[in-house]
DNA sequence: GGTCCATTAAATCCTCATACTATATTGTCC
DNA sequence: GGACAATATAGTATGAGGATTTAATGGACC
């Protein structure tokens, strides 16, 4: 079988290697570019944590898709500019987010999307880097709202006088942000946090992470055309008066409509960013 | 620098290595003790599989705690009777995970623990499999009970005639299951992933492998006392009616009924296994 | 004499290249 | 049609440097 008429296989010829050699941009772009400190789970600096954000965007992209094969591993690193090692180390940790499988003999293969680990803070990332459409909105606020309103809930029921601490700087915090996006934005992500954290479930802990997705995300909207926060200043309140006084109803209902104003704010932001410019998205805030 | 004082280094010295070298469990263990064909997403085969499965259990099991500092990938490898490349692979499979983080010249160290991403079917399993104790079972389904009443909610809003048929059928092959526990798990894992895939939310359909192991383990657990799953088949013929009949509020009520009926078999079975036998848990059905 | 900063040093992970092995698919022969 | 051989591919091993982060050292300045 001569192997001339070139398989087609996906990311096999050449294809601009991943960042050919010395990469300055590490440490600039950090700073400039809002560290997302979040909860990423690989290394930006290492080349295999590189080449693993380059194929899982590609893959919530869409321009990799479910049943593809990719191409064998000496030819695909080449093709990347990177050693077979390399290659691998990214492909097992895209594999234990659920978004690809390798068997001897059959190859690599990107697995079904309903095997993807959307709560995988990483594949999330992806996902929004991606497109922030409305689709992916709604789902996040749709999963909010089944999560947050009745951990606000427990949290009104059994929160330590520890947490209640924390949730009452967090308020202060986000005041005194004022109208300042990026002070607003720790304070409130810690406010939502504290929350989670304080029903003693871990399994619901861990969704924080999602949780830090929708603010990183509804910050950066609304950071082109500034709705300010301030707003949503009350909300808070009522729901930390909820909490503090025990009574989890009113919690509850208090973050149930602090969710919708959100979800609200978000799909505006979303809706004039469209509609209006299609500036470089990835320029800049002038 | 004579390292005569053996730092104490976790997992540095002498240890049982993972699996000398050709293993022959691969294929008889997967038949007799019912391929978990879930959502893994490492292969059990692969060298670099067992040492993450290894790992992960012993994190997850608490016997590699939080912010400990593994052993040199050299000496860890060693000690593990492996090559440093199936050790480095096995440790991006974690790292992807949130267990673990790799830093030159710091090594590698377990993440703390509010990091670890318990929605993750493997850290969730090998979570189970170290400790089915009442609080994991309490937080399981605490966390079902916000997700699953409101999918069965949103199910009887939207659900597509092809979904509807495929619950029916789901419940038709429990109904024909019978008392045949084995027979029965299938279709109930069925079941409730049918309802989860029919919020058309890809988020919630994530939570699915939560649920696929919620029900693994609750039927494990009622294999040793078998209590029979027949007295439920009325619970889900409800759900089933409110979706099937478009009753949001009926169908979200019958699933949270299902749900507690569901979580008071499993504590009952726990409770059961605690006092009466210590029977060797990983033997058989005997 | 103490504090701060720049420079050096060392430990560890990171990347590479290469060779060999194991496994599963495919094709072939009977 | 079934057993068996050929083959492509991922899996594992090893050794050698390179890169990066932390710690230590030394000097300058107050």
């Amino acid at each position: 079988m001569d192997h001339n008429g070139e398989p087609k296989r996906p990311l096999s010829g050449t294809r601009p290697p991943i960042q050919p050699r010395n990469f300055q941009e590490g440490r600039a772009d950090q700073r400039s570019a809002r560290p997302p400190r979040g909860s990423r789970t690989y290394s930006r600096r290492s080349l295999h944590g590189r080449v693993a954000h380059d194929l899982g965007s590609r893959i919530l992209g869409g321009k990799l898709k479910p049943g593809q094969v990719l191409a064998p591993e000496d030819e695909l690193s080449a093709a990347l500019g990177v050693s077979r090692t390399a290659l691998r180390e990214a492909i097992k940790l895209l594999a234990a987010k659920g978004l690809m499988e390798s068997r001897p003999r059959t190859g690599t293969r990107i697995r079904p999307r309903e095997h993807w680990n959307f709560l995988d803070p990483d594949v999330l990332a992806w996902h929004f880097e991606a497109e922030p459409v409305e689709r992916s909105v709604r789902d996040l606020f749709q999963l909010r709202r089944m999560i947050e309103p009745a951990a606000a809930d427990m949290a009104a029921q059994q929160a330590g006088a520890a947490a209640v601490a924390r949730l009452q700087q967090a308020f202060r915090d986000m005041d005194a942000a004022g109208d300042d996006g990026e002070k607003w934005e720790e304070p409130d992500l810690r406010f939502h946090q504290t929350i989670i954290q304080a029903t003693g479930n871990e399994l619901i802990s861990s969704l924080g992470a999602i949780i830090e997705t929708a603010l990183t995300m509804s910050f950066r909207l609304s950071n082109d055309n500034p709705t300010g926060q301030r707003h949503s200043l009350p909300l808070h309140r009522a729901v930390l008066n909820g909490i503090q006084s025990r009574k989890p109803q009113k919690a509850r209902q208090a973050m149930l409509v602090l969710l919708e104003q959100a979800e609200q704010d978000v799909r505006r932001a979303l809706a004039v960013r469209r509609s209006g410019t299609q500036r470089p998205a990835a320029g800049g805030r002038n």
